[in-house]
This record gives structure tokens, sequence and C-alpha cells, in this order.
DNA sequence: AAGTTAGGTGACCAAAAGGTCACATGTCAA
DNA sequence: TTGACATGTGACCTTTTGGTCACCTAACTT
């Protein structure tokens, strides 16, 4: 299993992401921490993390007794950029504001 | 399966990467001249393109009896945004030009 | 019209992934 | 040092996924 394959198997679980949108909302949590958020088991939530650190989508520091995870954005920037070019971002990234600006109207 | 669902789990195969790949070069191919290039029968690159448009990662047009293919950047920048914010998302893009550059003097 | 070409469908099987549990290690606090 | 707390491991089972095949429809060609 290569880095790709590990990001993108990382990131096709919805358990997995919502984790990540949990430390991109505030990062340095511990495992206990994030397992209050779930409906699952500390084993389930500790599987979860350990793909995304293997996965890089998230790193972990440890303190004492306890290990605070991070959000790693690095991976997801480089999935960007392997599908949309620099000419491209233009374009989609104006699209994309135009669909959210009218979505704001509604 | 709600969208995001869809657009994550299609990405997660890497044959269906090596597909977006093929269509980021050049895009409006067939399903014949896609499956050319890969070492698998017309079926399993066929369900492989279905997955990938039900994601709508791939917009499809037919033509007579023929199907062109072509990528869709939106789904990507959505991925982007969901974990790089305005602010990280200059720190990020430095990171990496830093990264690339430095591998490209190797 | 007949043959060929492009693509689609549903059944089937093997492999991989998600979740739980029993059990284990290391750390803090009284 | 004893007990509680935070986390890690390997076995196990169920569900999902990837790939092939037999069979099918639709469109171009001569």
């Amino acid at each position: 299993m290569n880095d790709d394959d590990r990001v993108f198997k990382a990131l096709a679980d919805p358990t997995r992401r919502f984790l990540l949108d949990l430390l991109f909302a505030r990062d340095g949590r511990t495992l206990t921490e994030l397992e209050s958020e779930l409906e699952m088991t500390r084993f389930g939530v500790a599987k979860h993390l350990k793909v995304l650190e293997e996965a890089e989508l998230v790193v972990a520091r440890r303190s004492g007794r306890e290990k605070l995870h991070f959000l790693n954005p690095v991976p997801i920037r480089l999935i960007h950029d392997r599908w949309i070019d620099k000419y491209t971002e233009r374009h989609v990234t104006a699209l994309v504001d135009l669909k959210n600006a009218l979505e704001d109207e509604t």
C-alpha cells in the first residue's frame, strides 16, 4: 500500500471524515475526547485514528498518558493539485465561490 | 448514500484514480479507449466509470453509440475547501511548493 | 438486412473493511 | 503501592467492494 492509497482509503469512511472535521474545528484532542463525540466504542475510534495517522492526515504527539491529535492539511492539498492545475484552479474556485454565494442568498 | 460518500468512495480505488488521471491528461474519451489503457475487462472499467459518474467526478455525454467522458474538478475543490480554510491555504501551498522545488533539485 | 461495434445489466465469488471484545501496557494520583 | 485512567493489540464476525462472465440493447457500415 503506497501513500496515495493510504490517504484515499482513509478518507473513504464517514467516521474518519467526521474525525477530521472535529480536528479541523479544534486541534489537539485525545482519543477519549474524540470518542465522546461518536456513537462507537473506543476501539473503533482508535482503529480509525490509526488509519488516519498512517495516512498522515493526522499527526499525534504523546503527552504523558495522553495522545494529542492534530490535523495535517498537506495530503489534502496534494489531492487538489493532482487533478486541478493552476489554470483550472482559477475557473473552479470562481465557480465554487459563485455557487456558495447563490446558496447563501436563499 | 450522500454526495460526500459517493465522492470519497469513488476516489478510494486506485483504478478509478488512474481513470481520473487519464481524463486529466486528455478529456472526452470513450469507454473502449479507456479500457485499452487498463489490465482489466471492459466490464470492470464500465463499473468503475459508473461509480465515478454517480459521484459526479466524471460527466459523460453520448454521441451516437459512443459515450464521451470528461473530468469534473468541482468535487475535488470541495474536498479541499472542507479542511483547508483561506488562511491555512496560504501556508500549505507555500509548503507544498517548497517541497516540490526541493525535489526538483535532486 | 446482416454483421460489427459501443455500451449496459444482474448474478456470482473472493478479498477487504468496519466494528466489537478480551486482554495487555504504561501513567498519574492519593 | 494500589487503583483508576488513557491507550494499544489480535482475534473474530458481518458487510461491502472489486472483478468477471453470460446475456442484452442500440447504433453504425456495407
